[in-house]
DNA sequence: CAAGATTGACCCCTCAATCTTC
DNA sequence: GAAGATTGAGGGGTCAATCTTG
């Protein structure tokens, strides 16, 4: 994947996500932490009002594909990190909860999850490298 | 996941990958080719001497795990696209080559490709932002 | 019929166990 | 016994078909 310049971006991009996402995820299975997949289910849940979302929303919000979250709710809800519950007023819709027992598992992964991302990623930039990283990315991708 | 200025340039990169390497995904699957991972198996191979290489070798080079490697090149030995050959010095080692059915097959993905790459990524940065892009990159990861 | 979610079938990945060769 | 690769079992993603409610 070398062609040109603009190319070699590209390369560099998919090439250091994936070796560092991997190694990070590896180090977080070591200590016996669930994936960042379900980090990431937890956390927007966490954000949400009432730690509550609607299957759709949290599949927009989340990285998974919306396929994927019926089945990774269930196994959340299996594991009592998540609860669910019928929408009253629109009976299509339901919603997915955060239990207590699921932030406990959150906090508990974000203390070493916190630590390899300043291991790994934080600590070998800059300042200037972390605002210019932000800035360069906004402009592939903009937030919903 | 916003905790601190670090955090949110690990979560700006997280982001910002899986949103766009998806979008990308979803295009060249719409049009017809393969996965990104073959590509880069096809790539691989033929940026090798003789468009060969050894299983681990190849295992390393490439992004995925070295546990898909047997299963992925049988689908694509399956589908005409590389040829398997043991190691007559080594009967341990297995190499994977090339066909020119895998070669044609990686030119017609990469005419795409390369378009998709430069409207969703190239074209939206400036000369100064792919260089601070692989500058900063390449501090949290480097080649073997 | 549309929206939201679930299910079934299929495909692929993962990991440990295994096989062959060194 | 170690290195390189394969295999089998189980987990999980993907997509189309389906079910329910609006």
């Amino acid at each position: 994947m070398s062609y040109s310049k603009n190319i070699d971006g590209w390369a560099t991009y998919l090439k250091s996500y994936n070796r560092l996402s991997q190694k990070m995820e590896e180090k977080l299975k070591d200590l016996g932490h669930p994936q960042l997949e379900v980090y990431d289910v937890l956390w927007t849940l966490e954000q949400a009002s009432e730690c509550s979302l609607r299957f759709k929303e949290l599949g927009k919000k989340v990285f998974l594909t919306r396929y994927g979250i019926t089945r990774l709710v269930d196994r959340l809800v299996e594991q009592g990190l998540v609860e669910r519950k019928v929408c009253e007023s629109d009976k299509r819709g339901v919603w997915a909860r955060l239990t207590s027992q699921g932030k406990k598992v959150r906090q508990s992964m974000w203390k070493d999850y916190a630590i390899i991302i300043k291991n790994d990623f934080s600590n070998k930039l800059t300042q200037k490298d972390h605002q210019d990283l932000i800035r360069i990315l906004s402009k592939v991708w903009q937030e919903d």
